[in-house]
DNA sequence: GCAAAAGTGTTACTAGTACACCCATGC
DNA sequence: GCATGGGTGTACTAGTAACACTTTTGC
């Protein structure tokens, strides 16, 4: 390819807007950043790409390596490559949606020198850089994704009730289902199956645990 | 950010899969390679991404500037940063897909120092660098912004018969439709409206010929 | 026994599928 | 007048939407 002058030159990262549920509340992972500025901003999970690893690579060792997530699913969403997103220099940042189950970050955040939480996509505090933006895409894209199945079982946690999963998808597509037709059509979808167990952790009547099938095809949902 | 080592510079480029239809035909802008390796292969129209554009700029830019259309359509796909992708160096890919109407490139080629043209999507020449990737996942993405409206207008020529629609979305989703629930379909969406014209090029009874409404809501279509 | 949340079944309506015949043009 | 491709209507089926009461648990 030649030479290429300096300009034509990016320092690039891989971020990701990582989710898990909790009892049916979509959550967020966010990193406190510790640096100028938007120090003391909450930012997303990042690391600069080097010329020896794919973004998706980076992403991936960051977020299993830093918080020990045992599998993590990724999908690459946009790329942000704005030059004026930042005073001094440019900064191509390639995007991924991620989700994750085990959703227990509290045993390794100590071992780690940076604060990291999961958010309620509700209830965000106050985000640094333009990683709202980011945000607000990727949230956008998650809801785009949970109308077919293709990574339902990625998103959702082995065992789960419908209410949880309806209220899963009521905060995502932002509205309501009949519970009756909601049931009905999960079920009969066929992707699920009844584990006969019950979620004794709610008040009031306990719920059917269901988990997903082993493959499950693709299909729309809505 | 500070100083950050070498390594974590990239060479990026912008690349689009540009297409267009005609008479139900769906075709994809290539472009003849002039250099080693792959010289005399095809490949994706393509530009390095300075710092002072984003890499839509870039690539929008190359498209209007060299093949003077008059609007080109583009939304990002994915990147290609695969570090072994190329022999000495390490090049990031940033991928758009795209679609135009006017699809006359004739009168422009000449001008430029370049060859370009119209492939149709089922009978693509051979393709240089790892493009060829690159054309297949593109062509799958275009596959699901057909499931909707949002991108309709974009592609499809302002005037266009039911008939040549039902091609398009046959060629690119793989399978046929009854050309009777087709139509029924289609224009109970109200997306389209009748132009009261007929389209006398074609042997048989002419089509009449629809074209898309000023504002068409996004819809799922199949 | 009362509040909270989950489970269930029926009916009406809407959208999708399957299917056969007639119509306008070019040669 | 015949071959080519385009336009139209009807009956059936499947999916979606609306809706009220009963069940299980914790306090």
């Amino acid at each position: 390819m030649g030479t290429v002058a300096k300009e034509y030159y990016h320092l690039v990262e891989a971020t990701a807007c990582l989710y898990t549920t909790q009892h049916g509340h979509v959550k967020v992972l966010l990193v406190k950043n510790e640096e100028e500025p938007y120090k003391g901003y909450w930012v997303l999970p990042r690391k600069y790409v080097n010329d020896s690893q794919t973004c998706y690579q980076t992403i991936y060792e960051t977020l299993v390596c830093q918080f020990h997530f045992n599998h993590v699913y990724l999908e690459e969403t946009f790329s942000n490559s704005n030059p004026k997103r930042l005073p001094d220099e440019s900064l191509i940042s390639i995007n991924y949606l991620g989700f994750v189950n085990d959703y227990e970050l509290e045993k390794h955040t100590e071992e780690l020198n940076m604060e990291a939480k999961w958010f309620d996509i509700q209830e965000l505090p106050k985000i640094g850089y333009d990683y709202q933006d980011t945000l607000d895409m990727t949230k956008q894209r998650l809801k785009e994704k949970l109308l077919s199945s293709e990574i339902l079982k990625q998103f959702f946690p082995s065992d789960f009730t419908l209410p949880e999963i309806q209220k899963v998808y009521e905060s995502i597509l932002d509205k309501k289902f009949d519970r009756r037709n909601f049931r009905k059509k999960f079920i009969s979808l066929g992707l699920i199956e009844d584990t006969n167990d019950y979620d004794i952790k709610g008040t009031g009547r306990p719920a059917k645990l269901y988990r997903f099938k082993e493959n499950i095809e693709i299909k729309k949902l809505f």
